[in-house]
DNA sequence: ACTGTTTTTACCCATTTTGTAAAGAGGAAA
DNA sequence: TTTCCTCTTTACAAAATGGGTAAAAACAGT
């Protein structure tokens, strides 16, 4: 029931970077410490996020990672998917005709509604209200 | 960030009580062929839905499962929180000692909002809403 | 006693999660 | 061109989780 610590690494680190001056660039390295992630780790989920299209890499000396937007323009639910994938409360709610009651059953609205609220309230969340 | 499948099952189980006359006890068996739960799968369940207090139980020939309580007085939240625990989207929503940046942490809140609107509504759903 | 039911226990296996480590690839600067 | 410095990719592995099976044990009614 909870997203993994990937997708929780890989928002602190985007909160890193929102922090950051924009043109700045900060190395893997450097969010890792400041954040308290295994190196190595973060690593992967940098490039995943890079592969997302959600920030800007480049290699060489006085390379490093950077926001490839505005953090306005960045909302926690892009971070959290670009890791663990579609937000999903229950298997029905993905693909419905996992359910053996197709329509007919209550508790799959139940869980419809909830995540339709909470993917919503993700989405409209961005990166700058954390910079304030 | 689902739901495991065993609080499904549990889910659909309660609700195939539910909708019984509350004086009929089910045969574990009856539900998990009604509801295609594995039926062993569902054994397992099911005691521990006992052990929450939840539904009754009597062995033995003629025996079988029951509501412990009216239907309106069982959350859909109780029933989850008994097979997959208490509801937390996030590491830090349930222990803040976890969490490297203690209050100062931004998006710690979003978590902890988004987790309360879902555990409320999971709170205020009752089964008495799936009956009719 | 017998039958039908829950309860408990002990496994099993596949997948996911969380990491570690090291080799590789590609720029920037000296 | 050489040498760092950084991301990238790959391989591996330990641990946890999830989902399920099977069977023995305990128990209650007929």
């Amino acid at each position: 029931m909870q997203i993994t610590r990937q997708a929780d690494y890989a928002l602190r680190a985007m909160l890193y970077l929102a922090r950051l001056d924009p043109t700045q660039r900060a190395a893997t390295n450097q969010i890792a410490e400041a954040q308290k992630i295994p190196p190595s780790f973060l690593a992967k989920i940098i490039s995943q996020l890079s592969i997302a299209g959600l920030i800007h890499t480049s290699r060489g000396a006085r390379g490093g990672v950077s926001l490839s937007r505005p953090a306005g323009e960045i909302s926690v639910l892009e971070v959290v998917e670009a890791i663990d994938g579609p937000i999903a409360l229950n298997e029905c709610t993905l693909d419905k005709d996992v359910c053996v009651f197709g329509e007919k059953c209550p508790i799959h609205d139940v869980w419809c509604e909830s995540q339709s609220d909470l993917v919503n309230r993700l989405r409209t969340t961005t990166f700058a209200s954390f910079v304030a």
